[in-house]
DNA sequence: TATTGTTATACTCTATAACTATA
DNA sequence: TATAGTTATAGAGTATAACAATA
């Protein structure tokens, strides 16, 4: 009845605080970037030579692939990347990056780096490297089977029908 | 000018990542209550008896104040919050949580420990801590001095003239 | 004059569906 | 028939600005 044990480890609001605070000094660092911080993952993935389609890049950034379509538009018209011909699929597209893109990327990545310092700042060195170990096995991890959503819509289930027998 | 060492510990993607995971199976959990999972941490504080302003409560979920109307007119609506005249200051209102939203506060808690488990479901136990109070300390620090964005900027701008000074 | 909260409007972002061209 | 990509339209979410009440 009193304020609870300790449900107050509350995951939710800090990943969405340090989330919004990342997101601040990134949009920041990728300033003049059409897309934004998406932009420049873009450039990166091209710069990575990571030849998958379009498709492909919208589901690692989360995004839809009509959203891909404008934000390759914005960066082309920026000079950054250009769409060439897929020579093995005439459906598909390559995304490959252009000097100017290729520069400005270099550019972009020394700033996030000081950006991320920023943000990693309150912690000490080992203790960084810790957390962005732990997030890149999580991020690979779900990534790789995310559509875990259902298993857990299920047991979610269970419980309501355990809980809802005995204590009511 | 081949891969660069390794500047990718890409902080940014696997930050997003998880969010977005995190994201979905919190929509899941929270499913039914107004504006989701933001609505589910207005009733979190509010049994906390925060009895700080409603622009104070939306600075902490980190959403515009006229936000924060709409979402309470939501949670009224639904019957879980009222909102009482402050006799302190009578400009503001007091959020308080009615019997049902706090039955259902208790329902969705139960619900997002499942979620949560199952998303740092691919840590060790011992991990999962770690990344908890990583995560919480980050959030509370730069929540603390959350305007820290200019400093930021005035770095990247030192180190924009010292690379563009001998380089070129 | 500054601040809390509300309302109305406008804007941005994103998804939906329909279309073309290839496979 | 199914897939990659594009385009147009509609929708959700969000911010902007103007307002009323109070400090």
């Amino acid at each position: 009845m009193t304020t609870p044990p300790a449900v107050e480890s509350d995951l939710g609001w800090a990943l969405g605080t340090v989330m919004r605070t990342y997101m601040a000094a990134a949009n920041d660092a990728v300033d003049g970037i059409p897309g934004g911080p998406r932009g420049y993952q873009v450039l990166a993935a091209a710069n990575r030579g990571e030849r998958g389609s379009q498709l492909a890049l919208a589901q690692r950034l989360g995004v839809d692939r009509t959203v891909m379509t404008y934000l390759l538009d914005d960066l082309e018209t920026a000079g950054l990347v250009e769409r060439r011909p897929d020579p093995a699929d005439r459906r598909a597209r390559r995304v490959v990056l252009t000097e100017a893109g290729s520069a400005r990327l270099c550019d972009v990545e020394r700033r996030l780096r000081t950006a991320e310092e920023h943000v990693l700042g309150p912690l000490a060195p080992e203790e960084q490297e810790t957390l962005r170990a732990l997030l890149r096995r999580l991020a690979t991890r779900t990534g790789a089977h995310s559509a875990d959503v259902c298993a857990v819509a299920e047991e979610i289930q269970k419980q309501d029908a355990a809980v809802a027998r005995p204590s009511r």
